[in-house]
DNA sequence: AATGTTATAGAATACGTATTCGAAACAATT
DNA sequence: AATTGTTTCGAATACGTATTCTATAACATT
């Protein structure tokens, strides 16, 4: 027995339009009626349905968040602030968790759509997804976050991956290393396909051949980069480091080290790239390029609720880009000599 | 602009009921009209408005969790868990998080259910509420995760956290252990709770005395359990071992042991709870009470849907609780003799 | 051909709220 | 007291769907 308007107005004894225009705090009521109605309200301890108030103001005060995979501390960090960030405001959300499956990202849009979110933040999706395209031409309300779609100018908030990689890359061959394997995960994605480039070209740079074979650009399992790594770490010419486009990849490819009994970082450097809380512990303490999630994660709301409420020009969608830094910590070191 | 079932209904050439009886598979259709609703919503790519369908069914096809920190990665593998089965049912989820913050929790349970969900899953919950015994009274939809409340049957799905904190015990006093310091948690918690009085008659059953100036009952505050730890570890007396009731506190103690240049195991001992997907790492290798997310989290998910669907009798009320498992890695051994 | 029976479609209504618009009550001005 | 202006309130309607119930069409039976 759920209560509304209605009860509401018999007990206060006025209309239940009225009683409406107090929850909204119009103007036009006398503060009598108001008092009644409030009073009422509190007795009856009632709270207005918010199905029934979509319904008509055709607002759900609700937004999608679509992620790949929300164990993954790099998505789980970023959502807390996109979850409080969105609380503040007054916005629920609804997580959906896609797997990295392009079918399942396709359904979470539809079903979210379906259920009139007012606006939808993207993680993980494919540099060429065609229906991010025309969900913005539409005018629907969406910002891709750490990510980017080819020929799409839809608002987005991603790191400068390519400067990243290169940090990683130019901090890695001062220290001396001629050979850099790379764990660069689905290509798919814009922002591991600007990694890889940032990787490629930094090579380049500094006149180093890329090796094929100690490239792995498979998806993100650890359980498939700790093997890659292990066969890597076991051959005669084995790289002298590692550079991983995730910091949970990095630790994969730590525990391969540590099985072969090779030790990090005299015999072995690794960078990683997000900078999770975790990578700081002492007994990771992990170099890696760091992801700036605060203020991205951040900016994507905002930029969302912006969407939303119209507060600027819809016109102008904007394509933020943060700078990356490298923070380095204790698994990188000139290379081991014998 | 929106499609309606009006829309199919015109090109369709029938009417709007038609067209909803289609949709629900309704069998009084004759087949060829059917087909004809069908091409239609086909053609112009209808989706039905999931908020005008709650209106009328009274269901959201939406479940809320709440949890206390979504970047915990307890939280964030039972989270990706729950999702993941609601989604093959049928449901979207809405996360709350609180911040281990009771009044965050109030309102998020305040606002989940005026906006319908279809039920709620609760973590981090005082042991005292009295808000969900009233919910529970109610018949409202609801399971209570990791967590459960004092003098109340509702749903619950936890593991046993007595015997797991004896356990971890059991496990340092067999090493030879004799100062166990603890980091509890905060004890309004009933599962932090119970681990401290495991914690506490696991001592008395060996004969040991309780240091209540080894004890730590704050907040789950990195560092504020980093502080802590550091202070004792500097102490003339400081513990051989430690017990964290969480893999991320142990982390803590571990980072505090760092910098003061004590090594574990060989001078410390850590046991931690929760058994994180990351405390497996080599360079980790934490000993740990494993919390079996995954079974408690589907556990938690399937009860909820049948209570939704009523497909069994809601009279019954479970209260699970799990078999915990000691999982032995690296953190621990026997104390270090001077 | 008439009647009875069944399969099918549509009109009407409900869900709980927001909002417009006209009416009524009241205040202010002459 | 009459007029105008201003508040304040409520009746009516819309939002998009599901569902009941009635009407009709189609068909079968005699």
């Amino acid at each position: 027995m759920r209560l509304t308007v209605h009860d509401i107005a018999r007990v206060a004894n006025v209309s239940q339009a009225t009683v409406s225009k107090v929850l909204n705090n119009y103007s036009g009521v006398k503060e009598s009626t108001r008092k009644k109605v409030t009073d009422a309200i509190e007795e009856l301890k009632f709270t207005p349905d918010s199905v029934a108030r979509s319904m008509v103001t055709n607002k759900t005060n609700t937004l999608g968040l679509i992620v790949g995979d929300i164990s993954n501390p790099f998505f789980a960090e970023s959502a807390k602030i996109i979850i409080g960030k969105a609380q503040e405001k007054g916005y629920d959300v609804i997580i959906s968790n896609t797997d990295h499956d392009d079918e399942n990202l396709e359904n979470a849009i539809q079903t979210l759509i379906s259920k009139r979110v007012d606006g939808i933040i993207i993680s993980s999706i494919s540099r060429s997804s065609m229906r991010i395209k025309k969900l913005h031409e539409n005018g629907f309300p969406i910002v891709l976050y750490n990510s980017r779609v080819e020929g799409d100018s839809s608002n987005s908030v991603v790191l400068d991956n390519y400067r990243g990689a290169v940090l990683a890359v130019d901090h890695l061959v001062d220290l001396g290393h001629q050979d850099i394997a790379f764990i660069a995960g689905p290509t798919k994605y814009l922002t591991t396909y600007e990694r890889y480039l940032g990787y490629r070209e930094a090579l380049e740079k500094h006149g180093l051949d890329l090796n094929n074979a100690h490239v792995y650009d498979g998806e993100y399992d650890y359980r498939k980069v700790y093997d890659f790594s292990y066969n890597l770490l076991s051959s005669p010419d084995r790289p002298t480091s590692f550079f991983a486009t995730s910091d949970q990849m990095a630790l994969a490819v730590m525990d391969a080290a540590a099985s072969r009994k090779i030790s990090i970082p005299q015999e072995l450097s690794v960078v990683g790239f997000d900078n999770m809380s975790i990578s700081a512990n002492a007994y990771i303490g992990l170099t890696t390029v760091s992801q700036q999630k605060e203020n991205m994660a951040e900016l994507a709301l905002k930029k969302l609720i912006s969407l939303i409420e119209k507060t600027e020009s819809d016109a102008i969608s904007i394509q933020l880009s943060l700078k990356p830094e490298l923070i380095v910590r204790k698994t990188t070191s000139t290379p081991y000599k014998e």
